[in-house]
RNA sequence: GCCAGGGUGGGGUAGUUGGUUAUCCUAGGGGACUGUGGAUCCCUCGACCCGGGUUCAAAUCUCGGCCCUGGCCCCA
């Protein structure tokens, strides 16, 4: 028997059903602050992917080379897609461009809870608006977005100037040691790195810093900032909006073209893949041949935010049977596209088998069922049946759609 | 790439000091029931992850691989 791939999933009606529900709320939310969708390849020239994030990720991508010999890669992200479609297709409309998309991607990691071979991005980027309104506006939306699933989260907002004021002196390959250390916490690696290269006023700089939890402080432990103007007026946009979020000045976010703003959301439940959105401010464009356009976004794991949510109680929508015998047959598909057309969810006995048999089989998913046989052919009418009643009649059919439709979701 | 625990019909399981036809529940198909359902009864379909080794004999022991779950690394 074939297997699916390792790290991937094949996903039921009842998965799809909440899948579909969640993507729903998000471009719901995503419409309401007015970004548009818009869809890129699922694969793309590498260069693309190794020119935003170094060499080393050519491991954990699927690679492949097309019958042109093109190296070729399944798109591990959608942010430099956007970027590079931006370039291509969109440079002259009008700025701010709000995008957003839903794709799948594909990494060759090592899966675990929260963390598959494919998966699921809702993501944001806001194109052409370098101003603290625009930063600020995409931390409100992400708020917003994950607000709306129903997702218990909390959300950190950093900003990556104040450790690389601190970090300004350090050489680059320390810079990046320290920054991961930071990332994820480890002050006891922070603290040898540190020693190493012999100054530990950084070291207490950075643990301030990081353990900072209020703007002004984190002003004083950097010291003066260019961007400090611009930095309190993000942050005064975002304590009026009124959401939620914490402070964490020690996310690095890993790479070099995030410019300012970053934030992260984690949510409960999942494990040491707890991370559910990331995102920031950064310039990207200028790398693939374009202007040096300021972006801002961020991407949500959807299928950490499904596992997080956990079981969803679906609201069941009516379910008609339509079964019939032989004499009833051409009538009751005329009957059953009435229903249809009232937008009822309606499904016709197809099996060859007796009434019993198919009210037996429609009773497992149905509510009601309509029987059509041949008294219901010569008076013209249907036998309407509740199947958690048990009690039946014989109406109209417009009665009968009626009282279907009436019976509403539950 | 590393570590731990796992893998028996579609789903859930029993069996593993090697030994007859591999247990039970559930789901599926058919019937008892040719115009009235979920009950009951009967019939039926369907599994030892893959490969090598040990042995008279392997679901069981052993080795390798694959996959799953969780943790580490990484995390664009």
């Amino acid at each position: 028997m074939i297997q699916k791939p390792r790290g991937t999933r094949d996903f039921l009606p009842e998965d799809m059903e909440s899948r579909r529900n969640v993507e729903g709320t998000m471009r719901e939310v995503a419409r309401r602050w007015g970004y548009q969708e818009v869809c890129t390849p699922e694969f793309e020239d590498l260069d693309l992917f190794t020119m935003r994030s170094g060499d080393g990720i050519i491991e954990e991508m699927y690679i492949f080379e097309d019958k042109g010999g093109r190296k070729l890669a399944l798109r591990p992200e959608i942010t430099a897609s956007i970027i590079r479609m931006y370039i291509n297709e969109a440079k002259v409309t009008p700025k701010p461009i709000r995008w957003c998309y839903f794709a799948d991607c594909f990494r060759y990691e090592r899966p675990q809870k929260g963390r598959y071979r494919q998966f699921w991005q809702f993501g944001v980027e806001l194109i052409g608006a370098d101003t603290a309104l625009g930063d600020a506006e995409v931390v409100m939306l992400a708020d917003d977005m994950l607000n709306s699933t129903g997702v218990t989260y909390e959300l950190k907002i950093g900003h990556l100037t104040f450790m690389k004021k601190l970090l300004k002196d350090v050489e680059p390959k320390i810079q990046r040691k320290v920054m991961g250390h930071l990332d994820k916490k480890d002050f006891d690696g922070l603290k040898t790195t540190i020693e190493n290269i012999g100054n530990t006023d950084l070291y207490n700089s950075l643990i301030a810093l990081v353990n900072c939890q209020d703007l002004k402080e984190a002003f004083e432990i950097a010291g003066p900032i260019p961007e400090k103007d611009r930095i309190e007026q993000t942050i005064n946009l975002l304590n009026v909006s009124g959401i939620k979020y914490g402070f964490n000045f020690g996310i690095a976010r890993g790479l070099d073209y995030y410019t300012g703003l970053v934030f992260e959301s984690f949510a409960q439940n999942l494990g040491s893949e707890n991370q559910i959105l990331g995102g920031g401010a950064y310039r990207l464009a200028h790398l693939f041949g374009g202007d040096d356009i300021a972006s801002c976004g961020f991407a949500i794991g959807f299928d950490r935010v499904m596992v997080s949510l956990g079981e969803i109680k679906r609201i069941k929508e009516t379910v008609v049977g339509v079964v019939s015998t032989n004499e009833g047959r051409q009538r009751a598909i005329e009957v059953a596209r009435e229903f249809r057309n009232a937008g009822i969810r309606t499904e016709m006995n197809i099996m060859d088998r007796g009434i019993g048999a198919q009210i037996s089989h429609a009773s497992k998913s149905a509510d009601y069922v309509v029987v059509i046989g041949q008294r219901e052919v010569e008076s013209g009418n249907v036998t309407l049946k509740n199947l958690h009643t048990g009690k039946q009649k014989t109406v109209d059919l417009p009665e009968a759609i009626a009282e279907v439709g009436a019976y509403g979701a539950r």
